[in-house]
RNA sequence: GCCGAAGUGGUGGAAUUGGUAGACACGCUAGACUUAGGAUCUAGUACCGCGAGGUGUGGAAGUUCAAGUCUUCUCUUCGGUACCA
């Protein structure tokens, strides 16, 4: 006897326990079947799961479950990113230690993945602080040192000089350290770089190669490699000594190269000093480079900076006009961009005019745009891009500008003034972190033999956990001689230097998908033949908020992998899915400012709050976060729904690429209809099983079993018109949820479907007393309703699916619904007529009537006939078995 | 600034080789069953209008027998990026 409703607590532990202890969803290399590697991003073990992982997940648990019912061999592992920062914060606010916290945070989260019933193959667990998974980063980083792969180059880190601590970008809070509230520097430290840069070409080409990546994404990634075609450009230095100097300069516009004026230099441009050193301009010059070297350099702190700039006391010479040409050093040139040197056309380039005009710097106009009054340097009042024809501009002049692009380049070839050549906006990547809780970096710094990479036999090198957090925030590996003196495995000098950085934590997640094929594997980074068997990823899904940096640094890794000769393949991920993010409106208290959502009350749009009773201002709908407080807990909703309907809501409020806002009265309708399908179930279950004793033997009826059995066949075998309709539908559904899935994910609209489905059966009367046929249509209703709703409400579905009497094991062993084409098409069709386009009448007709036949109908239908009356008909249109527009 | 996406009932969202706009769900209204119901079931629900009918997919124009869907312009919102020479 079935419970009157659906019980989430006694059910989805019982199947839970039942999965795993048969390690259904275990995963191992099956040549004999398609596999199929599915993969959600694993998360940062910060604490709990929110509703974006139980989102993520539940998407992505819904397409594992799907193509293992489709006899796809399915990987769906689930670990975790577990090195980074807030381990280190909460260590510091806690006083415990970084590992401790993680390793808490990861069995807490485990535990709620589990109880939300996701499908993983938990033998393959990894966590990336483990030194087993990152002692083959060492490896790798070690190798690619041997192949030039790393280097390393000063550069800038954001740096708190109260703190005596390096900061990442999101601790710098308007230019001033987030712990202690000091202005932030930039100090220079030497650092580690991954030469991405050298696939930027690669990389870019691929983007047009991933048919299975969102085009927004790919995009993405292509704005951010920023290829620019243009030319090199050397400018010689007027110096009294007979050395010849040039300065070289980027610019996709050397059609304009007669209308620079004066030259900007980066202020850490070599030459800046070098020029300056000795003219009145030194000191000027020296105190403009400091000036800038302290200001902050994040994207966000930009714009506030004016441009500015400080002759360097020297000219350069205009190759094309001989122009005498003052040298600037210019807060807005970047040193990592181009050459570091910008040519100034103040006349089309709109930085430049600012810049001259600000100087009082000569403007000259080379490029006169066709259907344009004339362009005057004294009257402009900005600067002109626009492509024309050149003027000012020697036997150039009257030429069209893309045409003197490639004339005026090749000239300067010859004369070796310059080439034709490409920038990059992507730099090289930055892995160097003056942190403690991450990958060390495994070199060992000697005095006699510089840098000198670990020996492979020493790996890993393990971070020392017996470590205190300073109280600074800064990595307390500096400090620990254990740690950082050692030998030299070149020289056996004994004064030797471990590096103390870390690496970024990008770096693990780089290649966490690779080590999953052979999670274990003791001797090598990853057994070749399970990643032969396995990768590339066929579907990965995540968060957008990854779609330049994580994805770009994954596919650069398996270039590096791939270059390395360890794998066959280029691209990681055939494709992906970017799932939106999970909303809800904000409250606001003029008291206790930002509310949670049960510190409200809220009744007809209107909220108030509940510790003070004042009105709560309902804001916009925008991403759950903390800081907010528009944050749903997911053990809130499993405690009171259970995983299933928490699943199925998370499905069905909105399509997965898109943003889903939370509303608990949806939570609440999924509810219902979970007990909808429950309650047809039991009804199916009850109507059959009353009907054997009083059931002859036929076609329907199993004589061995003595019980009903779902009717399966043609259409055609039906008589009965209900059981017909419905068998129909049934059919119908199958193909639509199927093709939603398959094609798009999109569950919504498959959930949709099932709904239509089971409102359907709803409509018409099941009991003891219907005919065989209702039963035996109505029994393969519910088994397909079952199957579909499987993947996405499992542990109702395996519960169901055993009180129907199928004792034969879990339903995740089940194949997919199929459906039969000649069960879609009912003989009966809806033809609809317009007159002037608009909808007057409709009427069924039978399916085969032709176009003559439904035209005529059309016409001596009662409602168009009254449309028509006294009218001249100019045209009628008849589209096949749907519709006719009557033109009057 | 540049690049991209999206604007459809009270709400979340359906529908695109151009062919019934609003599937499905929430909410709301009425009714039924009940000691009671925030349980369940039935009916209704884009807007205006008593009605016939008219109007409706951010706005304006256009193509077409027919436009949410195609074209042009425009407004708004969201996302990415931002001194890239």
């Amino acid at each position: 006897m079935m419970d009157d409703r659906y019980n989430p607590e006694k059910v989805e532990s019982r199947w839970q326990e039942y999965w795993e202890k048969n390690h259904i969803f275990r995963a191992s290399e099956d040549d004999s079947k398609k596999k199929y590697y599915l993969l959600e991003m694993f998360p940062y073990p910060s604490g709990k799961i929110h509703m974006g992982h139980v989102r993520n997940y539940t998407i992505g648990d819904v397409v594992a479950r799907y193509k293992r019912m489709n006899g796809y061999n399915v990987l769906h592992p689930m670990g975790w990113d577990a090195f980074g920062m807030p381990a280190e914060n909460a260590a510091i606010d806690n006083k415990t230690h970084p590992a401790t916290w993680t390793y808490q945070n990861i069995s807490t989260m485990k535990s709620q993945l589990k109880r939300m019933g996701f499908s993983y193959d938990w033998e393959r667990e990894v966590a990336t602080c483990k030194p087993d998974y990152y002692r083959w980063e060492q490896w790798l980083f070690i190798k690619m040192l041997e192949k030039d792969m790393v280097y390393r180059k000063e550069s800038y880190v954001n740096w708190c000089e109260h703190c005596q601590t390096v900061l990442a970008n999101e601790q710098v809070e308007d230019d001033s350290c987030w712990r202690c509230g000091e202005m932030v520097q930039q100090k220079k430290l030497f650092q580690w770089f991954f030469r991405i840069t050298d696939y930027a070409e690669d990389l870019l080409i691929y983007c047009d190669k991933l048919p299975g990546w969102p085009e927004k994404v790919t995009l993405m990634q292509k704005n951010w490699i920023g290829k620019s075609t243009g030319s090199e450009i050397s400018f010689k230095i007027e110096t009294k000594s007979s050395k010849e100097e040039y300065i070289k300069v980027f610019t996709t516009r050397p059609d304009t190269l007669f209308g620079a004026t004066f030259m900007c230099l980066a202020p850490e441009h070599p030459l800046v000093e070098s020029l300056s050193k000795g003219t009145e301009q030194e000191s000027a010059v020296a105190a403009f480079v400091d000036k800038i070297s302290k200001q902050e350099r994040s994207s966000s702190s930009i714009e506030k900076y004016e441009k500015e700039g400080v002759f360097v006391g020297a000219w350069c010479i205009n190759p094309a006009n001989g122009r005498r040409m003052p040298i600037y050093t210019a807060n807005f040139a970047l040193m990592e961009y181009g050459t570091g040197a910008v040519m100034s056309v103040p006349a089309h380039d709109q930085r430049d005019f600012d810049f001259a005009k600000k100087y009082n710097l000569d403007i000259v106009v080379v490029i006169q745009p066709k259907d344009r009054e004339t362009l005057d340097p004294e009257t402009m009042t900005a600067a002109c891009p626009d492509s024309g024809v050149l003027v000012n501009s020697d036997k150039y002049s009257g030429m069209d500008n893309f045409e003197a692009m490639d004339k005026i380049t090749s000239w300067l070839e010859k004369e070796g003034l310059g080439k034709k050549t490409i920038s990059f906006r992507l730099r090289d990547w930055g892995i160097s972190r003056q942190r403690y809780w991450g990958t060390p970096i495994p070199v060992i710094h000697c005095e006699s033999c510089g840098v000198v990479p670990v020996s492979e036999s020493d790996l890993p090198i393990t971070l020392p956990e017996d470590a205190h957090l300073l109280d600074n925030g800064g990595s307390p590996l500096p400090t620990l001689d254990f740690f950082k003196k050692t030998v030299c495995p070149k020289c056996g000098r004994t004064d030797a230097k471990r590096d103390t950085d870390t690496m970024d934590t990008f770096v693990e997640s780089s290649w966490y998908f690779v080590r999953y094929c052979s999670p274990h594997f003791s001797t090598a980074m990853f057994d070749k033949d399970a990643v032969k068997y396995w990768m590339p990823v066929d579907q990965y899904i995540g968060g957008v908020e990854h779609a330049i940096l994580h994805l770009l640094y994954s596919r650069y890794f398996m270039r590096v992998l791939n270059t390395l000769g360890l794998i066959d393949f280029k691209e990681p991920f055939t494709n992906l899915l970017t799932q939106g993010m999970v909303l809800k409106e904000t409250l606001k208290c003029p008291e206790h400012g930002y509310l949670f959502p049960e510190e409200a009350k809220i009744s007809d749009g209107k909220a108030s709050c509940t510790k003070c009773g004042k009105d709560v201002e309902i804001g916009r709908v925008i991403k759950m976060s903390k800081s907010k407080k528009n944050v749903i807990d997911p053990n809130d909703l499993l405690n009171k729904y259970g995983a299933d309907i928490t699943r199925l809501f998370c499905l069905f409020a909105s399509p997965p690429e898109k943003g889903l806002e939370w509303n608990d009265d949806g939570v609440e309708g999924c509810y219902r209809f979970i007990n909808r399908v429950w309650r047809l179930a039991a009804t199916c279950i009850e109507m059959t099983k009353n009907s054997i004793e009083a059931i002859n033997v036929d076609k329907n009826v199993d004589s061995n079993r003595k019980t009903f059995l779902p009717y399966s066949g043609p259409l055609s075998g039906l008589l009965d018109s209900d059981a017909k309709k419905l068998y129909a539908k049934a059919h119908q559904t199958i193909k639509k949820v199927t093709d939603d899935i398959e094609g798009s994910f999109h569950f919504n609209t498959a959930i949709s479907a099932v709904m239509e489905l089971v409102n359907a059966m709803y409509s018409i009367e099941l009991n003891a007393n219907s005919s065989d046929e209702i039963k035996s249509v109505a029994l393969f209703c519910i088994e397909h309703i079952i199957l579909l709703l499987s993947p996405i409400v499992p542990h109702f579905a395996e519960e169901v699916w055993e009180l129907m009497g199928n004792k034969s094991g879990s339903i995740t062993k089940q194949s997919w619904s199929s459906y039969r084409e000649d069960a879609l098409v009912t003989d009966e069709l809806l033809v609809v007529v317009q007159i002037n386009g608009k909808l007057r009448s409709k009427f069924s007709i039978d399916a085969n009537s032709n176009d003559e036949v439904i035209k005529s109908m059309a016409l001596a239908d009662e409602i168009i006939q009254k449309h028509i009356e006294g009218k001249e008909i100019k045209k009628v249109i008849v589209v096949k078995k749907k519709l006719v527009n009557i033109v009057v």
